[in-house]
RNA sequence: GCGCCCGUAGCUCAACGGACAGAGCAUCGGCCUUCUAAGCCGGUGGUUGCAGGUUCGAGUCCUGCCGGGCGCACCA
């Protein structure tokens, strides 16, 4: 038994294995990857040629990679071997580019040319035919098409919100949260084994803050009058819970009630208890609204209660990395209240953080880093084989020493990846909406949810990388127009069943389990192309995503699908009287869809029939 | 003062170290009979903040500046 885990209630739909599982695993296969990796040998057996000839010398490492072009002039797969390979070679790239072509194994049916482009690029066309079976792959694998199995089974941690169970969430937990949502997801499309955590901090001096706070309205509903203190929480919020409090337990608290201004005396710990699961309840219920669902919900306060950070100072003491010093003040202005004092302090300093770490206040208590230290150290020891924080970008500052403390522990280096999110700009109709919890205009994530739904939520909150700024516009986010990049996305997805729709009220029988059986050779137009190049796209790109820790790329590619295929309905007649040229075009509209609902699930994001 | 993030078209933002830096909005010019879609097609727009460096190749990596955001013993 791990200690401080509350649950593992629910589990991720996701989080299945592969079945049956890849073998071998190192080998892709879906048809792009297929494509890619049958160029890497083709490259790779030129190169050993070119070896055994002399050219290159027997100990150049052949590092070259096919990468996908942006013009399609270049082709659909470009190989910078020659680039690379130059300088070892002692030869000129294009010079080296004409060899290695020239070495190039002959009978390549999938390839229909190669050319030598730029500064020495090798350009590969894959032949039509090669395209458009991705067709058939794509209806066939249908909602898997576009897993991975680059995670190999490797078990990766995600923790986010985590935020403290004090109040409401507001929208910028919302985007922490569809973002390790969507990093998990993604994860575990690409065959990692993904648990997903919520660090309650509920052992702070803010729930017990929290406690008192509503004390005092519940005190208040008996008619006494109340000062909120400055530090307490004013939100009304905090009064309804006072009254679920007296409803369920009468005037049980109000002796206790009356020293709730005090801020050295504790509240009685069943009503900080109460407090803590009303907060948690709330939040539970927002994230379920946005179909968020953890797998674990780890308690701070029973990892003080299990020892959890006594063991970790003990383990750092063990290997002499604690010491009682004294900090130097911080350079420039220094804090009114600053003295010289010493502390407990980790040497943070010999991981590469800028200075050494306090582990206990001035009061002997540990320090929340102290325990932030525990927490990964407890992460770390259920053998995870690598950890993802989604953090507030106020918390940037923390990051460099929750990695020297985890290297120092474990001796690993890298094991944990803190994604930082940047702040929500809400406006309506381009106006900023101000938000002041003084003012009374805070505008919390289950009011934004309500209005837009979750859909627009987690698509709009995952249009921008996490390191920039978002601006969400509440009424753009539910309008019906092509601006509305959620709307644009899900109704070309629609635009593919009303299709079968029209095609059904015509009379023209398709039964869709014959389709990638359909001969697809009538698929030549440029427009047909580019939607195949673009839809073998969509594995690399949900792996890329994954492995990088970056969902936009998955939206960013959605929408450019989604333009391609308006842009190719627009001008390009489905339902044409042709048969052979109506079920060939179909067919290719119809991997766009599943193409788009995979992608929309990875998102968690509804794909419609019918707008 | 120190650290982290950011600086790309008028605006909001993309771009595993790769080719002539791309989208959307705005703007301008056309079209708007056609698989329901107040939409469609096309054009203009850039010294990627500045200056060096590494590299066959830099928006991307390194150094120094400039500008913006966040954080900065003991709070969480």
């Amino acid at each position: 038994m791990v200690p401080g885990v509350l649950s593992f209630p629910r589990g991720c739909p996701y989080n299945a294995p592969f079945s049956p599982p890849p073998s071998p695993a190192s080998r892709p296969t879906q048809g792009n990857a297929v494509m890619r990796q049958t160029l890497t040998d083709l490259i790779r057996s030129a190169l050993l040629q070119l070896q055994r000839e002399g050219l290159l010398p027997a100990d150049a490492p052949l590092e070259f990679k096919p990468d996908r072009p942006k013009e399609k002039q270049h082709g659909d797969f470009a190989v910078n071997a020659a680039l690379v390979l130059a300088k070892p070679a002692r030869m000129k790239p294009r010079d080296l580019a004409e060899r290695i072509v020239a070495a190039l194994p002959p009978g390549q049916r999938d390839v229909e040319r190669c050319e030598i482009a730029g500064p020495g690029f090798i350009n590969f066309f894959m032949t039509r035919d090669r395209m458009r079976r991705l067709i058939p792959e794509i209806l066939t694998a249908g909602s898997q098409w576009g897993r991975s199995p680059a995670g190999a089974g490797r078990r990766v941690q995600v923790e986010f919100v985590s935020a403290n169970p004090t109040g409401p969430m507001h929208v910028g937990h919302g985007r922490g949260a569809a973002m390790g949502d969507v990093i998990a997801r993604l994860l575990a499309a690409c065959g990692f084994q993904v648990e997903k955590e919520y660090y309650v901090n509920d052992a702070g001096a803010q729930v017990k803050v929290l406690g008192r706070s509503i004390l005092l309205r519940y005190r208040e509903g008996f008619g006494y009058p109340v000062a909120m203190p400055e530090e307490c929480y004013p939100g009304d919020y905090v009064k309804d819970w006072a009254v679920t409090l007296r409803n369920r337990d009468g005037d049980r608290w109000l002796e206790a009630s009356a020293h709730a201004t005090d801020p050295s005396l504790e509240p009685p710990p069943e009503v900080v208890e109460f407090a803590i699961a009303q907060a948690l309840d709330e939040i539970r219920r927002d994230l379920a609204s946005l179909d968020i669902h953890f797998d674990s919900w780890f308690s701070e306060r029973n990892l003080h209660e299990q020892g959890g950070i006594d063991q970790a100072v003990t383990l750092l003491a063990q290997r002499d990395l604690i010491y009682e010093g004294v900090l130097e003040p911080p350079k420039g202005k220094l804090p009114e209240d600053w003295e010289a004092r010493p502390q407990t302090l980790f040497r943070a300093t010999r991981f590469g953080d800028e200075v050494d770490r306090p582990l206990q206040k001035s009061d002997g208590s540990y320090t929340y880093f102290a325990a932030d230290i525990a927490y990964h150290l407890n992460k770390a020891q259920r053998g995870f084989d690598a950890l993802i924080n989604v953090w507030g970008a106020d918390h940037g500052g923390y990051v460099k020493r929750v990695q020297a403390a985890l290297e120092a522990l474990t001796g690993k280096t890298g094991l944990l990846d803190v994604k930082l999110v940047q702040m929500v700009n809400l406006t309506r109709g381009g106006k900023p909406v101000r938000m002041s919890k003084r003012a009374g205009t805070f505008v919390t994530l289950r009011e934004v949810v309500e209005e837009t739904g979750s859909d627009a939520v987690r698509f709009w909150f995952l249009t921008r990388a996490g390191t920039s700024q978002l601006d969400f516009d509440l009424e753009l986010a539910v309008s019906r127009s092509y601006d509305n990049p959620v709307y644009y996305v899900q109704y070309a997805h629609a635009r593919v069943h009303s299709l079968w729709r029209q095609l059904k009220e015509k009379g023209w029988d398709l039964p869709r389990e014959t389709l990638p059986g359909a001969d697809l050779s009538p698929l030549e137009q440029d427009e047909e192309m580019g939607l195949l190049r673009l839809l073998g796209r969509y594995p690399e790109t949900v792996e890329g995503a994954a492995l990088s820790h970056e969902p936009h790329h998955v939206t960013y590619y959605l929408l450019e699908l989604a333009a391609a295929f308006h842009g190719y309905y627009n001008g390009c007649r489905i339902l044409e009287e042709d048969s052979a040229r109506r079920t060939a075009r179909l067919a290719l509209c119809d991997a766009v869809r599943q193409v788009i609902a995979n992608g929309l699930a990875l998102l968690g994001v509804s794909a419609p029939e019918r707008m």
